[in-house]
DNA sequence: ACTAAAAACTGAAATTTTGCAGTTTTTTAT
DNA sequence: ATAAAAAACTGCAAAATTTCAGTTTTTAGT
């Protein structure tokens, strides 16, 4: 959290993650628990979580989309996975780190809640219910990313670039046609190739009516051959 | 488990896991958890856990080391990670799915115990503490997947496959100089790249004094060029 | 010890991917 | 509305990687 996120007058009732909490908490645990809920705007392109800073809140993504990207030693950035709202981010370094592991970006506006990790963590403590809920948010979570990075791994850019788009498609716009709010250059940080490669394979797409591309909206027209190309990498 | 491992008539008593797990446990509960685990040993080559298979136990890993493998959908098989003992595994199926996402190979012969998923899911359900131990033991397996994956999937040949040897030599064999039970074609998996790629480019380390190759047993003689390589990518 | 099979290796052509240099388009700020 | 900056795009040469075809070495079974 750099760039001075705003304050954010919300109203709070309605929030998946509390409902969910709540069932596992006291009315006290539960009143706690807001109170050291902070609500927050992020802009596009903002840092909600910084890698190697101190970890110190659970995130509760309302609304918007963010990516999750890794700096790596040489200073090449990656994108690991976006993720779409409703969703816990975060808890990836809940249980064993005190430092981020990778940073978090909104690429749309987002409406988050910040949720104190050491209140958090004390009412896990004394509730095994609730430990066992956010076992499976950190599992999923995790699952996810890494069957993302397996097919990153090992496919070629094509097969890649197939991928990105039917994850895109299914899981974070949930709709055939979509406006990215990746650039290009996160778009190949995300594919782990050149930025040249993700425009020439994109319109190469494009040509042969798999996708129809017009800047930042893609439409998926033949879901037949995209879903030939992820398969055969 | 597909291949009849053998019954062990193994002394217990001294169990990483059990020391961990008995903390959080009464007398009879520890009890009950023992009574309903199994003593067994894998042979070099054999699955301990098979991908999509039903997930029944959690696997503690007392002796031996094993590679996580993914097969996908054309058949391709790759290796996600190795893993070397002691060490507690399968626990990213244990709160969200009832099949195993990828299987577990033993690469030496293994000691392991197969500790029933649904008694140790009840006795989580009770206990917090142990919850938040089992959260500690699944995160860090699943970061160190990740990290994994994320140097294979942004680096090129000659900087994953420095990351392995890094990785072998460090974490599982733990010495410069060390003998792999895994085959060329096992690495290539691994890294991500043909068969060819691995065999070029390790007879390259070798000839640049980088490493030194002699079939299966590997030392590495410079690590100052190796960890070069590795940041390059 | 011998044979067959599997694994490891080699070199070279074909393919994929990157990096470069320059052009066009889009976005941003004044 | 306009200029400057950033992003998107294009084509090509260089580099990396795979594929293929064949040889050598190692392993396993009788």
């Amino acid at each position: 959290m750099n760039q001075e996120p705003n304050k954010m007058p919300s109203d709070c009732s309605f929030c998946l993650f509390k409902m969910v909490v709540r069932q596992y908490l006291s009315e006290d645990d539960f009143t706690q628990l807001y109170q050291n809920t902070l609500q927050l705007r992020f802009k596009k392109g903002e840092h909600i979580l910084k890698q190697g800073n101190i970890f110190t809140h659970i995130i509760f993504l309302k609304s918007g989309r963010v990516k999750f990207n890794f700096e790596d030693e040489t200073g090449r950035n990656l994108v690991l996975t976006v993720v779409n709202s409703p969703n816990l981010l975060g808890g990836a370094n809940m249980f064993n780190e005190d430092l981020n592991l990778f940073s978090i970006t909104a690429i749309e506006d987002c409406e988050v809640c910040l949720i104190d990790i050491n209140v958090l963590k004390r009412l896990v403590m004394q509730n095994a219910g609730l430990a066992i809920k956010l076992l499976e948010f950190v599992t999923t979570m995790f699952k996810d990313s890494i069957l993302n990075l397996v097919s990153l791994a090992h496919k070629h850019v094509n097969g890649r670039i197939a991928d990105i788009l039917i994850y895109l498609s299914r899981k974070i716009y949930k709709s055939d046609c979509f406006t990215i709010t990746l650039s290009r250059k996160e778009l190949a940080e995300y594919a782990g190739c050149s930025q040249e490669n993700i425009i020439h394979t994109l319109s190469r797409f494009d040509k042969e009516g798999i996708i129809s591309l017009k800047a930042k909206k893609i439409e998926i027209l033949d879901w037949h051959k995209l879903n030939e190309i992820s398969r055969k990498g």
